[in-house]
DNA sequence: TCGATATTTCTAGGATTATTGAAATATGGA
DNA sequence: TCCATATTTCAATAATCCTAGAAATATCGA
């Protein structure tokens, strides 16, 4: 991932609302969701969500697509894995140190051995 | 890390001038680099890198101590490990598959099995 | 075609963030 | 103490971002 895209991931993540709808659709999976039923448990109003949506869009962390007359909007898993990746390896390029922990420790809940 | 702390990093990580900043200081290690060496490096007036220099402190980012007339500014690695667990538990909690090739694929060029 | 539903676009505003240069503060050495 | 160095703070401006509501667009069913 370059700098660029990076850079535009990092700010659509820096908006509680945006963080709070990308979390959601994470969750929801590849189905995705509609806009309005975002709107409704993200809790605001219709045009407010549609230009969060546009933002995560603009940012590759969403996808969108037409079911008749709604928009469903769903997480693109690679553009956050992408992130990820990208901040593992700026610090790690430099500092190896730095994610070995969080990759032996997190795992995903998974242990790696399994 | 608290979403309240992750929306502060993730805004930090937003701006050109800090990632750039921020990517010198992990490199640097935990020596870190004076407020004014990286202003030279980073190309830009000193009292704008000490703008962005409070900004990632106040994310949490990096720290600062002070040497002599320099100020001293180094890499928060747990931070940014907080960062890169925080997308990954994001993800994960709800997607395990999504992380699962980051970690296995990534593994900041060490082999997981070394 | 008409009306209802779902969403986006537009406009205007207020708020936050970024950049610049000048002035202020802190430190160390002569 | 005085001067030079290193950095921060301040004030003003420009740029960007967020929110809200009204109007526009798209789709469906009667």
């Amino acid at each position: 991932m370059e700098e660029h895209r990076a850079l535009a991931a990092f700010g659509a993540l820096s908006q509680e609302t945006r963080l709070r709808i990308l979390r959601m659709l994470v969750v929801a999976g590849p189905d995705g969701m509609a806009a309005g039923t975002i709107a409704d448990k993200a809790d605001v109003s219709a045009s407010n969500v549609s230009f969060h949506l546009k933002e995560l869009e603009r940012a590759g962390l969403v996808a969108a697509r037409r079911d008749s007359r709604s928009m469903i909007y769903s997480a693109q898993y690679d553009a956050i894995r992408g992130i990820i990746r990208f901040l593992m390896e700026d610090c790690c390029s430099g500092r190896p140190e730095i994610c070995a922990p969080v990759i032996t420790a997190a795992a995903c809940g998974t242990p790696l051995k399994a």
